[in-house]
This record gives structure tokens, C-alpha cells and sequence, in this order.
DNA sequence: CTATATCATACCGATTTAGTATGAGTATAG
DNA sequence: CTATACTCATACTAAATCGGTATGATATAG
């Protein structure tokens, strides 16, 4: 089980965010502050815009800010929206035909269950240094 | 952060060999029974093999039997064994050198030690029909 | 107007997945 | 003893995903 680095530099960035809110940071910052690829945390912040996690401001002296302050941002969003889905299995909050008759499938809906509270009750601002 | 699908037969071929305990049961009939690809099993089987939690048995009616009893066999054991590990990120277990600085690693490594304590919980013979 | 940003899209090589193909070795039923 | 039923190793494949790059359009502060 494996989260792809897009959670990890995504979740970084956003800690970075944390700690400029309210103001904004532009990609170009950010990506040097964590020692990123422009480019591809460009397409991660597509990501976490379009989940409505994060404002832009576009042209000069644009950038990024938190939708929301820090305290109130949960990690499980910001993960759930980069990876697509935080259950660990496809057939665990899916409509499975065997969903019943499948004894593994118990298990990856208990998994789920706990990853999901884990992350939710994670702040943002608890990340803070 | 998905599971593959080789956890997944391999949790149900574990559920359906705990039933026949301590029975064995060839590749073909589970296979057979699981609605999973022949070849792939073999393969898998190969791995549960190598990890000491199945024990084979060669030549015409052998197949393979768990290596302990079903409430001794945890489901921790088996996903770790298939998956190749647990962490969600490599920077949670393993070295990173900004391991104290970096912020997103500290949610990594609650989440791991949660996802642990949750399979490590369950027993194979809890998921019996 | 221009420099600095976001933002969409397409491409790339490498790796992983899920599965197949081939065939060797092994033990047992009959 | 032999045919058969099984394990088991290795190599291959198509498709998907990953991490990243390239190109260029669009918006805006100053």
C-alpha cells in the first residue's frame, strides 16, 4: 500500500501554504522551498484548485493561498482529492457484485474506515513547526 | 492508496484455505473456487510460500495448507508479505534524511502504525463464513 | 507594455500490474 | 512403473500509472 509522492509534495506544499495563511505563495516558491519540480507541483495544485482546497491569483504577484485557515483544513481532504479515493481496495466502498459473500472485502472496509478517521482528524495546523 | 490486486486474491485464497484447515487444497480448485487466474495464483502462491504462511505439499493430490492454525494467522502478515510492506510512504519507515524537518512525514508515520495495529488485529479465522 | 504568474494539454521514459506461456521438477494413484 | 496431477521458476506481454518535461495560452500588477 502505497500513496503516490503526489500526497507527499502536495501535503508539503499545503504545510507551507499553512504557515504563509492568509497571504499567498507562488508555485515557483513553493517548489524551491521544498525542493520540487515546478512543473509537475504546477499539475498538483491544478489538483488541490479544482477540490476547492486552495485559491489562485493569477498574473504578477499572484500565487496561492489556503481556501480555509489552517485549523479547520483536514489532511484526509487534501489526500482524498490527490489520490482519488482513500479506500484501499476498489471493491470496498464500490458496489461489488460478492460484496457480501466476499470475506477479504471485510476487511479493506474495516481499513478504510480507520485510514479515513486517522486522516480526517489530522489539522493542517497541527503540522506546523 | 490502493492495495493491488494480489492482496486481495491472496487474502480470499488464505480465507478459503482457513475453511479446509488443516486440509490442503491444489491452486487449480481455489483458483476454481475464487474465480481468479490459474497462472496468477501459482504466483502468488509462490510469495505466501516464501513468507512461511503456506506450506506446499508436490506431486499428484498435494496443493497447499496453511502453516498455522487460522486463529494464530494474523491478516497483517499476509497483506505485508504480498504488498512488500505496509508504509503508506517509503519516507515513513525508512531513512529520510529530512525525516525531523519534514512535516507530511509525521502524518505518514501515524497512519502506518494505525493501518499496523488494524490488519495486525485481524485474525484469518474472524473472516470465516 | 511587460514581466510574472496561473493553467491546459500533450508528451516521455520507467516502473508496476495483472495476466499468459513455456516448461521443468516431483510425488502419488492406480 | 507410468501416467497424471500437482508445484514452481522464468520470461514475456499489454495496459496503466508515475514522476517529470515541453509548449504555449491566458491573466494581471505595476
Amino acid at each position: 500500500m502505497q500513496f503516490s509522492t503526489r500526497a507527499e509534495y502536495g501535503l508539503k506544499a499545503m504545510v507551507n501554504l499553512a504557515e504563509a495563511y492568509p497571504e499567498s505563495r507562488p508555485i515557483q516558491q513553493l517548489a524551491k522551498e521544498e525542493r520540487i519540480s515546478v512543473k509537475y507541483l504546477e499539475r498538483i495544485f491544478g489538483i488541490l484548485r479544482r477540490s476547492e482546497l486552495v485559491v489562485s491569483h493569477k498574473g504578477k504577484s499572484g500565487g496561492y493561498t489556503l481556501a480555509q485557515k489552517p485549523n479547520l483544513l483536514k489532511v484526509g481532504e487534501i489526500i482524498e482529492a490527490l489520490e482519488g479515493t482513500i479506500a484501499p481496495m476498489g471493491c470496498s466502498s464500490s458496489a461489488c457484485s460478492q460484496k457480501d459473500s466476499c470475506a477479504s472485502s471485510k476487511v479493506w472496509g474495516i481499513l478504510e474506515k480507520q485510514v479515513r478517521k486517522t486522516l480526517y482528524g489530522i489539522k493542517l495546523n497541527s503540522l506546523l513547526k
